[in-house]
RNA sequence: CGGGGUGUGGCGCAGCCUGGUAGCGCACCUGCUUUGGGAGCAGGGAGUCGGAGGUUCAAAUCCUCUCACCCCGACCA
């Protein structure tokens, strides 16, 4: 292809809203441009990565079995009301509704029309398992769409939806989508972790979720620093502390802590650790308020909390609530008197005698506060986020904390939507039994900003070679010099001859131009062609990684391009 | 939705506090020179300052409302 009539609008500042590294690069370098809040077009070049990343998915899926398909964008909304989600999914959900006033949605996920199509259709275990997949638009009203391509409310998407006649089978499916996986994200060339996950709002038993890692991601990972566990920090679980030894505590007394607000400024003005405090923080579950203790230095994790207590919404309390419960004022909740409501300690609040905590009554605490003394606890629970030290949940060794980016997600659904949606088939004793489904995900177009997160240097996009949007960018230097061009021209055509992608640099612009933009792109091979080289017969090869140059001899360089492009 | 911030030629920004009719760099067009790491000179095109309303002789600048976008939190591929 020739640079010229490519649209690339390459730019030389910052765009003033692009904050993460993979956003502005991919700005600059004239891959996207935004329509509206998480909404992008792809130009020419971030079209033919995202192409690359899609192919690489697509014959990865079909080796492992799983049949293309293309379902509907535009869903109607009887489907989602079948499995209860209409209501459920909330307002991410793309709702419009047709000219008769019939309710529609933009499909964020397909498990309700793959079902309701698999139910139709297969009807014996003979078909079964069966695995269908397709790469298509998704639609989600995100909350906070950010970061470009990486949370964008309209998104390329990998789905699959699997179909057993039994646990067993499903789950020998799940391990193959698991192992598919681990392929596509090699081959995508990401440095990556497969990390136990919870499953959040599609369902499910048990589920995996692909990290990439960066330090731009949304996501925190719980790794362990010997053993091969890793999990999402929302999902790692953490056991009960060892218990204090009982020595008796002091008696409990009030100190005024005037204009000490968050833990840190009570922490110092007390002269305790954060460690040493208790946080006292009021939910609401399903209408019911609930008073969660943690320490000071540890976050609540409202995913654990919400199966803890079973229930299908969990707030923070709002201020009207607090007051009323506690009769204090929101922000000095404290557990000392608290009553007419279920008080449930994190496992890590046993472990220790005594704790500083607020009093329900500004700018006060309470010292030597002591668990079951001073308050009650009606139980201790796994309810925090794992924090970097803990113990690793299955060996002796700590977790250490790292970012990363969800590009994948896998899931055993088990029954829950074919129960639901009543999808049955006949096993071979000719009875009806639900299919045992099993649903996968895969990102394609945040796998492009992850790949950009996670490669990249200080002049630009070091695109991995599998999904650069060329092999190979020729540049020509002096283009007003016939042999210059001549050669250039020569390599370019017998380079495409041997189906190798190359771009060539044929525009008028200065040298110092060609080069910046050139590294900007990120396309991981380029060669130089210049007069002063060219009169001694060689011209130059750049790897755009290491910035490593070497002169080549004319007649060599397709065969060393060759080489390095395979 | 809560908190913080920004909207001025295509892009990045200044001007706003202390109202007086829009400026800089880059990009773009023409010509000449230049050509191994974002050129020089000369000439030129392009904005009514996010939108609406108000105050005023006069509004980019002051006031009110509104919209869009970005960042931090809850959601997720």
């Amino acid at each position: 292809m020739y640079y010229s009539k490519l649209l690339i609008p390459t730019l030389r500042d910052d765009p003033a809203d692009a904050e993460t590294i993979s956003h502005k690069l991919m700005l600059r370098a004239g891959l996207i441009r935004k329509v509206a809040s998480g909404i992008y077009s792809l130009l020419p070049l971030g079209l033919r990565v995202l192409s690359k990343v899609e192919n690489i998915v697509r014959e990865e899926m079909n080796k492992a079995g799983a049949q293309e398909i293309l379902l509907p964008a535009l869903q109607p909304a009887e489907l989602w009301e079948e499995t209860g989600r209409w209501d459920k999914y909330g307002k991410e959900l793309m709702r419009l509704t047709d000219r008769h006033d019939r309710n529609f949605c933009l499909g964020p996920t397909h498990e309700e029309v793959i079902t309701d199509l698999v139910r139709r259709e297969v009807k014996s275990y003979k078909t079964l398992p069966i695995n269908f997949y397709q790469i298509q638009t998704k639609f989600r009203d995100e909350i906070r769409p950010r970061f470009g391509l990486m949370r964008g409310r309209e998104f390329l998407m990998k789905d699959a939806y699997s179909f057993d006649a039994d646990l067993e089978g499903a789950k020998k499916t799940y391990q193959a989508m698991y192992e598919a996986y681990h392929k596509i994200f090699q081959r995508v060339g990401l440095r990556f972790r497969a990390v136990e996950a919870d499953s959040g709002l599609i369902g499910g038993s048990s589920s995996h979720e692909f990290m990439v890692l960066a330090q731009t991601g949304e996501d925190e990972i719980a790794s362990c620093e010997k053993c091969e566990y890793a999990a999402n920090i929302e999902r790692a679980e953490l056991t009960a502390g060892d218990l204090p030894s009982s020595e008796s505590a002091p008696k409990m007394e009030a100190v005024s802590t005037p204009e000490q607000k968050s833990v840190e400024a009570v922490s110092r003005f007390l002269d305790v650790s954060a460690n040493q405090l208790l946080k006292t923080l009021l939910f609401v579950a399903d209408e019911k308020p609930v008073a969660v203790l943690v320490c000071g230095d540890h976050e609540i994790n409202e995913v654990k909390l919400k199966k803890l207590l079973g229930a299908e919404a969990l707030a923070l309390a709002d201020h009207d609530t607090v007051k009323r419960v506690t009769n204090g004022p929101s922000g000095f909740s404290g557990p000392v008197g608290l009553t007419g409501l279920e008080i449930i300690g994190d496992f890590s609040v046993q472990s220790k005698a005594e704790y500083v905590v607020e009093a329900n009554k500004e700018d006060t605490h309470y010292l030597h506060a002591v668990p079951g003394r001073d308050f009650s606890v009606s139980r201790y629970a796994d309810l925090r986020n794992a924090v970097h030290g803990d113990p690793c949940p299955r060996c002796e060794a700590s977790i250490k904390i790292d970012r990363g980016i969800e590009v994948g997600h896998v899931f055993m659904l088990g029954t829950k939507y074919s129960e639901k949606m009543d999808a049955t088939f006949l096993d071979r004793n000719g009875k009806s039994q639900h299919f045992v489904m099993g649903c996968y995900g895969i990102g394609v177009s945040r796998i492009m900003a992850a790949a950009v997160e996670q490669n990249h240097d200080e002049r630009g996009i070091v695109w991995p070679q599998q999904i650069a949007p060329f092999d190979v960018e020729i540049i020509p230097i002096q283009e007003k010099s016939e042999v210059v061009m001549i050669a250039a021209t020569t390599i370019f055509e017998t380079l495409k001859r041997k189906n190798i992608e190359v771009l060539f640099e044929d525009r008028k612009e200065r040298t110092g131009v060609k080069f910046n933009d050139a590294d900007l792109l990120g396309i991981p091979i380029q060669v130089i062609i210049g007069q002063r080289n060219l009169e001694d017969g060689l011209a130059e090869l750049k790897e755009r990684k290491t910035g490593e140059k070497i002169l080549v001899p004319l007649d060599d360089i397709v065969k060393e391009v060759t080489k390095r492009c395979c």
